[in-house]
DNA sequence: TAAAATAACTAATATTAAATATGTTATGAA
DNA sequence: TTCATAACATATTTAATATTAGTTATTTTA
């Protein structure tokens, strides 16, 4: 496989350089593009090594904003709108775009790569892609587990919190973090839901249930030793 | 656990108001404060619940600035300036202090409320850092501690007390900080308690115990030496 | 649409782990 | 040496999770 790869939309030559040495620093690979069409072509090109997409709003023949209409049609690559002043009021257009976040010129080095790495961070395990942790086979598009090859049965809320360990793998995840991200509302009443599913998925998964670690006084984590 | 809530700090009344009520359609809780040093009084007291802060420049007594500058001597929590046209030149200025967002005004209750969410979306995970002391490792995500490479178990109190012993490197720590800082509450009985969570530690630790230094009518300190 | 089946949640109890208390010994400072 | 403090080993209490059973809600299907 070729080389993961940042693209850099923008039409100033500096701006480009600046950008690539920032993240050259942090041994990122990079690309580049001059204009929006530019952009389009480098994109198809490598497809599938571009993980992440730096683009400027204001650029002559094609806007950042029209690459962005195209570019989601076809893809969810995570991008970036790098933004001049006075350009604020275009932003929620943006997010109902797909836009997944701003930076604002002028940033500071350290924005600029905090931003995509945790951008990176937050949109790493998304695509459907099959995951297998020690034996745990994980196909969302199927929405199917198996253990050791062989197929088992979970329910709904099982399976998406199974997800959620499994995706959060050697993080302690707190029952809140659960409850909000799992069950996604705020609810009351404690009692010992989470526990219950913990339960029945580790007897699904058989001996492999102990991948999933009680946290005393925190909650669990998914951990393949 | 008390709810969540967004402090929002403006002189202004209105808008204060106004932000509330964006907010509570989107089923934020919130707290106020109408001057820099409220604020600072509203935060130190709401410490563990306020996961946002919305926070205006143009401020009498404790302007904007100050306010941030303090608050990020003692938290990470993400914070959001509202500043007014012709400020925005002190952008870059507030990234380097730890801002992690701007909203200039005035702006439009979407804008409002896909910021907040993206921000808290990004910062929810927030990569808490791996410390390493002299060859003692802890991993704030896994909630695991390491002693040259080797995981040791501890439980709740005592990775509490052991990382907020290695936070405070090279300062002595009263027992009563100790009980104020890692069992968070003013607890009474006098007894060995800590040290008899000192002492399961420094055997966990092995022969890297001895950085726990005992301060003889103090408390203990963490150096190593 | 009613009955049956399945899943989600709740509640109660059992079990286990951890926190704290206690009694005693060891150590260091005056 | 004496006094104060800390270390240590063990006992007790407290707290958290596991487990089981039962209720409610949702989905399926006859």
């Amino acid at each position: 496989m070729e080389k993961e790869s940042i693209l850099i939309v923008d039409d100033e030559e500096r701006m480009r350089k600046l950008i690539k040495d920032f993240l050259k620093q942090k041994n990122y690979n990079t690309l580049e593009a001059g204009d929006g069409e530019e952009a389009l072509k480098v994109f198809e090109a490598n497809k599938d090594n571009i993980i992440l997409i730096l683009l400027d709003v204001m650029m002559p023949k094609l806007d950042g904003w029209s690459v962005l209409r195209q570019i989601r049609q076809t893809s969810k690559v995570p991008i970036i709108m790098l933004t001049a002043r006075g350009e604020e009021q275009d932003e929620l257009f943006g997010f109902e775009l797909g836009v997944d976040e701003y930076i604002s010129k002028p940033f500071s080095p350290k924005i600029l790569v905090a931003r995509v790495e945790a951008l990176l961070k937050r949109t790493e395990g998304d695509p459907k892609e099959i995951k297998d942790v020690g034996g745990i086979k994980i196909d969302p598009q199927g929405r199917t587990v198996s253990v050791d090859g062989k197929e088992i049965e979970l329910s709904l809320r099982e399976y998406e919190l199974l997800v959620y360990l499994v995706e959060n793998q050697g993080i302690a995840l707190s029952r809140d973090k659960i409850l909000n991200n799992v069950w996604n509302y705020d609810y009351y009443g404690d009692s010992r839901t989470i526990d219950s599913h913990i339960k029945k998925i580790r007897k699904k998964l058989g001996k492999k249930g102990k991948y999933i670690e009680t946290i005393r006084g925190i909650g669990y984590k998914f951990e393949v030793k």
